[in-house]
DNA sequence: TGTTAGTCCGACCTTATTGATCGGAGATCA
DNA sequence: TGATCTCCGATCAATAAGGTCGGACTAACA
């Protein structure tokens, strides 16, 4: 249950690998192309060249056209949030239908429903989870993760 | 994303509304019939009675059988977590493939996966929040939701 | 300046999962 | 014994996910 879907997971792997091509920090770093990944991780090529374009749509990395071409980092790893890259890929965090309804519509059940609120609470302490993590936290053996509650300080692990 | 199915929401609200009818925490209260929660909540009655089935076959809830027959809570709803739920319908929690890996299966990335291990601490991170929230807590409009952290001190919301 | 390696983009197919339905067997109580 | 309920398995349709294909466009380099 929960589970993220494959492309998602293609995603993560490509940034990690982007960024881990951009040592030291600098921007911009090497430009690494589609196939280099698709082999280092074995994804299938065509499937990944789509994840890329679309992370290149939403901004989080730049594509450069041509022979030697490939990605590059939008931005730093440390303004990259997982948040963002899932989001990018499958669309909205919303762990029950009725997360996203305009004044409007509503669900079938949504008159005597008894669960929208509490489950919207669980979706937003996942969200925070998601959105205080960055890919820098993902590269190396570095320990990462914070757990920040809404009333502050965040809890090192 | 994260999106959990419909069953698992249907599940939600039957036991719910199957806590409420034991009102004051007194056990055993007045049995409730699959009917009566599809028709309250609008859900399609067969779809329903097998989630049923399946919460009554992990002894969440306990069957009777004939007419005024139905279901009530095996135990008291401060003992059921939402993780337990959730698990009962859409099996274990896993965000990414490789979660449950036994010794010896690997995917296809597992070699140069680069994501695994961060992933995994987000995925404790939910699996907390999930387990530490009970049936209880979704009653009534008590506030609820506790964040803990691995180095201890949940902090009320 | 033309060729070529590479990205870009959208349409398409295939398979797995989810949501939903149906029919009958077994149990219980009036 | 009959009516009412749960139980259980098989089945089907709809949707999403995973994966594929072909053509257009771009930029480096000979």
């Amino acid at each position: 249950m929960l589970k993220i879907s494959k492309k998602a997971d293609y995603a993560l792997m490509a940034l990690q690998h982007i960024a881990a091509a951009q040592f030291g920090d600098m921007m911009p770093g090497r430009v690494v192309n589609t196939k280099e990944i698709a082999e280092e991780y074995n994804i299938p090529l065509e499937l990944l060249a789509k994840v890329l374009q679309t992370l290149a749509k939403n901004a989080l990395i730049e594509s450069h056209n041509g022979p030697k071409g490939g990605y590059v980092l939008a931005r730093r790893a440390h303004q990259i949030t997982i948040a963002q890259i899932l989001e990018s890929i499958e669309g909205p965090l919303g762990i029950t239908d009725c997360s996203h309804e305009k004044d409007g519509e509503f669900c079938m059940q949504r008159e005597h429903c008894n669960i929208r609120t509490p489950l919207l609470k669980v979706q937003d302490s996942i969200a925070q989870l998601l959105n205080n993590m960055t890919l820098q936290d993902m590269m190396g053996g570095t320990p990462l993760i914070t757990i920040q509650s809404p009333t502050a300080q965040g809890v090192e692990r």
